[in-house]
RNA sequence: GCCUCUGUAGCUCAGCUGGCUAGAGCAGCUGAUUUGUAAUCAGCAGGUCGUGGGUUCGAGUCCCUCCAGAGGCUCCA
């Protein structure tokens, strides 16, 4: 007999070579019917393999992670199978589980799958999956593998069978297919209920773009068709926030041709709300004692070869530009830092001066490889919300902190809830890939991470993901679809010091080297108003959208007094428009509607009569009537509200 | 950069196996209408079918080049 311990701290016995299903089916039929495989002694194993030994067992369901990429493993099993009997003589290469679903690389050979023909492979996969085959484990020798993998000729699988040591390879075989594989799997192919093939792409072998280009089929299965219905849905969802599609919808940037792929131009309405993000970090900055700075687009070769960048990133750059005559090389600039470097020196600094905080709204250019290039979120001109603070070693926690508040404020303003900070540090067996002393290092890892549980912030630390100038602590945001994207940062750096030679006076009356701080709460203006045109699906806060209200006459008798109610509101310093197209009123509903403005004043004789407006809140309806002045504090209310102080 | 797919009017799209002067809706313009909570009606205008070449009696449609866009390009049996 074995002990067998659950999650909830019970024990039972069960005969040894017991399988986890056998323990799902002593608790109840209902929960053996949803297992897909086993976590044992911390190991995820199949539900049918015998255990052998006291064991600590977690019953795997669709509702665990690990239950989830087990059915998506042996869902590209059954792919793999589909497509084997639909195209035979294919080379199949791997096939993992991935976040949403599952992919297999395949060597198509003379074969050749578009898109149209995924709804076939769905079919075959539908069809064998109904067919409930067991998935069943064999161990086998490493000859015997080779001889079965030489006799089928892919050369991908014996490939990775040189790696593999004898004794540990295993084989799965469901219905007719047996793959190279060391699990684990779900009892049999029935739990797999609805599918669906998302997409066609390439892939290199092992990923390394000199060897063979592989299709890979990426898709997705469930166990009831309802969810997969669901997932639809959301991927539509998802579609309609994208920042691309909103961007162009309600004009706020657009790309050309002719003015070069990856460099966004802003719309009057995108240009609006940028400036008005940037005059909220402003504001913010100011009181948090940050000096404004300006420096030109381009620099000097020879400030890029002083912080190290040319080197670093100079033959993945743009070409420099040279000057007619001299030949003088000048770069687009990369980073502001370098030139923040340069501010810094023009005048003696003391301990007293310290911390220095230069910031700017510092527009950079860097090549991007055009396959990178992805809407506003991956581009080649981009504005960072820049600023970099010199400080004393000892000061680097207390200006973290400081950071730290500035970006959760924005983030609070923002309403973005779900984020998550990294902290990337030194990979303790690698020293000699950092610049900077061990003390430094150690006082600022310290400081960040005093800082970051000062400050109550859910953390991961990364050993070995700091950068080689410095540790950093990096924000990720959720947006509103539960994407994680990397917003903003700061960083640490001992090097740009170092090779721009800066100094303050100590109390010591020594010279004494800073250190520098990188900071952008935003990241880039161009990222982060995507992820918020996508975190808010296009309703953007109403103290940022460019149109607060729009003023709807009912026929043109009214444009005059929509036009008083227009001057009135603008008089309070709110922003809007009247709609006096000749149209009828339930066409400007709609038009506005769409175009998300969050208040409609209707005006027809009725207000004009009573001084008042009629409101309609977008994507709610009709709200009642108001006086000019209730409006106006209604609308500077709710305005208030979303403010954080 | 590489792979798969896509590229028709400002926008969203139709145009089947190659065959009359390339269509629709929205947006635009002109006019009528004077409107009460998600599309008033009529007319007009708008396209070198991404680009360049080729096959053909004939190309938006087939083939190749290039350009751009979308999804991908080690989450390792």
């Amino acid at each position: 007999m074995i002990q067998i311990t659950l999650p909830d701290g019970t024990q039972r016995s069960y005969d040894k070579g017991s399988t986890a299903l056998d323990v799902a089916l002593s608790i109840s039929e209902g929960l053996a019917r949803n297992v897909l495989a086993a976590e044992v002694n911390g190991e995820i194993i199949d539900a049918t393999r015998s255990i052998n030994e006291d064991a600590t067992i977690k019953l795997l369901t669709w509702n665990d992670e690990g239950g989830k990429s087990t059915m998506w493993h042996s869902s590209a099993h059954l792919m793999a199978e589909a497509i084997e009997s639909l195209y035979p003589g294919v080379k199949l290469a791997i096939g993992p589980p991935i976040e949403n679903g599952f992919y297999y690389d395949i060597d198509l050979g003379e074969h050749h799958i578009t898109d149209a023909d995924l709804p076939t492979i769905e079919k075959k996969m539908l069809e064998l999956a109904r067919q409930k085959n067991e998935f069943i484990r064999k161990d086998i020798s490493k000859a015997d593998a080779i001889a079965y993998f030489k006799d089928k000729a892919d050369p991908y699988k014996l490939e990775l069978l040189e790696d593999l040591e004898d004794g540990t390879i295993t084989f799965y075989t469901q219905g007719g297919f047996t793959d190279l594989c060391r699990g684990p799997h779900i009892p049999n192919t029935g739990f797999i209920k609805a599918t669906k093939l998302m997409s066609i792409a390439g892939a290199y072998w092992r990923g390394d773009e000199n060897r063979e280009q592989l299709t890979r089929i990426y898709g997705i299965t469930f166990p009831k068709a309802k969810e997969l219905t669901e997932y639809l849905e959301m991927l539509e969802e998802a579609k309609k926030r994208d920042h691309r599609k909103l961007g162009k919808e309600l004009e706020l940037f657009a790309f050309s041709q002719k003015v070069g792929m990856g460099l966004p131009l802003w719309l009057p309405k995108g240009a609006e709300l940028r400036e008005r993000l940037e005059n909220f970090l402003r504001k913010a900055q100011r009181n948090s004692g940050y000096q404004p700075v300006i420096t030109p687009h381009i620099g000097h070769k020879e400030l890029y070869v002083t912080s190290g960048h040319y080197e670093k990133y100079g033959g993945d750059s743009f070409r420099p530009i040279t000057t007619p005559h001299e030949n003088e090389e000048f770069l687009l600039k990369p980073m502001n830092c370098p030139h923040h470097c340069e501010i810094y020196k023009t005048s003696p600094k003391s301990y007293k001066d310290l911390p220095v905080r230069y910031s700017e709204f510092g527009t950079v250019y860097r090549y991007e490889q055009s396959g990178e290039l992805h809407g506003l979120t991956r581009v080649r001109g981009f504005t960072q919300d820049d600023a970099h603070l010199f400080c004393m070693p000892e000061q680097v926690k207390e200006e973290f902190k400081n950071v730290i508040d500035l970006v959760l404020y924005i983030f609070k303003t923002l309403k973005f809830e779900n984020f998550r900070a990294q902290i990337s540090l030194r990979d303790p067996n690698k020293p000699e890939k950092y610049i900077g002393s061990d003390e430094n290092w150690d006082r600022a890892e310290t400081a960040i991470i005093e800082a970051t549980q000062e400050k109550g912030l859910d953390t991961v630390i990364e050993y070995g993901e700091a950068a080689f100038y410095g540790p950093k602590l990096d924000f990720m945001v959720r947006d509103a679809l539960n994407r994680e994207w990397q917003l903003g940062t700061i960083q640490v750096d001992y090097n740009l010091p170092e090779r721009f030679e800066l100094e303050y006076t100590g109390s010591d009356n020594e010279k004494h080297r800073p250190v520098m701080i990188h900071r952008a709460p935003f990241g880039s203006m161009e990222r982060f108003v995507a992820v918020l045109i996508e975190h808010c699906a296009g309703k953007f806060p109403l103290w940022l959208t460019t149109e607060q209200f729009a003023i709807l006459p009912i026929s043109e008798k009214h444009n005059d007094y929509a036009k008083k109610v227009l001057n009135l509101l603008n008089y309070s310093d709110i922003r809007g428009f009247v709609d006096d197209r000749n149209e009828k009123i339930g066409k400007k509903i709609r038009d506005n509607e769409l175009k998300k403005v969050p208040f409609m004043l209707i005006v027809g004789q009725e207000e004009e009569e009573n001084g008042q407006v009629a409101i309609r809140k977008q994507g709610e309806g009709d709200i009642g009537k108001m006086t000019i002045e209730e409006f106006t504090n209604f609308i500077n209310t709710e305005i208030e509200k979303e403010l954080v102080k």
